[in-house]
DNA sequence: ATAGATGCAAATATTTTGCCGCCTG
DNA sequence: CAGGCGGCAAAATATTTGCATCTAT
């Protein structure tokens, strides 16, 4: 990941240094304010515009993928060589990967049978995760708490 | 759709009937903005406000489903009973539905083996439309126009 | 009659941009 | 030493909310 950004004539300055070791070493799939507040810790002038500027440096460069939703702020994978699925808990926001293989057959089909010449994918399962499963007795969830995308 | 608003204790406002009217009858999964543009041709003093409003109360009785994406504003679908993924184009920004089978197969799939409860998923395939694949000479996007999410 | 809707404007929240001084290469 | 970068603050965008007025039931 480095190297893809000197490679590009980008510069290595300790923010962007720090930002990389935490995109690399997590998996919790962060926001850009999760990113800025953990890398204050290390470099406390940290601006939160260096890390969109640098997140959208990366995204660009397809080293990150930049996830959207509608009533919450963005979040961030370091691109693992191909999209791959999510599962998002509607309790905790906890997000975590998961296999990807039928999810690339499945985009093969679609590429063969639309028409369409597909270039990437994004799949998303909302649910609970075992840890919220059973946290507050009721098995609905009120409207106000349908998954929201 | 008409019945469930009335059902749950709300009014049936011509601004209501309208935006019904718009989701039901287009598949063009629009915005919050271009649905405002559409009913101010027949309802001209309609503000944006209403329609966010309206749309809030269609969601959270899961008669629409909210699409976020990271820099485009959210776009809405009349909910077809089911969940289903939706091809779209990095180009023109068309959104069309697919088929939904394989999708849901593959969310049983997961709901089985991951120790999750599945309650609803999302899955987009980003790429070129018929339409626009050959408008332009190229075969390679520039970074800036990768598919976003 | 009255609870709930509308419309406007102000408030929020997130992400982007402009500018200037600083530092990497 | 030059051009990119970081930090700050202002701007831009999308969505939500407060409030006074109006209206569907």
């Amino acid at each position: 990941m480095v190297e893809k950004l000197r490679g590009s004539g980008c510069r290595l300055t300790p923010q962007r240094l720090g930002l990389l070791r935490l995109l690399s070493e997590t998996d919790s799939h962060p926001s850009a304010r999760q990113l800025h507040e953990e890398l204050r810790l290390h470099f406390p002038t940290t601006s939160l515009a260096t890390v969109y500027k640098t997140l959208k440096v990366l995204k660009d460069l397809g080293e990150v993928t930049e996830m959207g939703f509608s009533d919450d702020d963005n979040r961030y994978d370091a691109a693992r060589p191909h999209p791959h699925p999510h599962l998002i808990c509607v309790q905790c926001r906890k997000i975590i990967d998961a296999d990807a293989e039928p999810a690339s057959e499945l985009a093969r089909q679609l590429a063969a049978t639309s028409g369409w010449r597909i270039l990437s994918h994004r799949m998303e399962f909302y649910g609970l995760c075992p840890d919220c499963q059973g946290k507050d007795g009721s098995n609905l969830l009120s409207p106000e708490d349908q998954p929201n995308t």
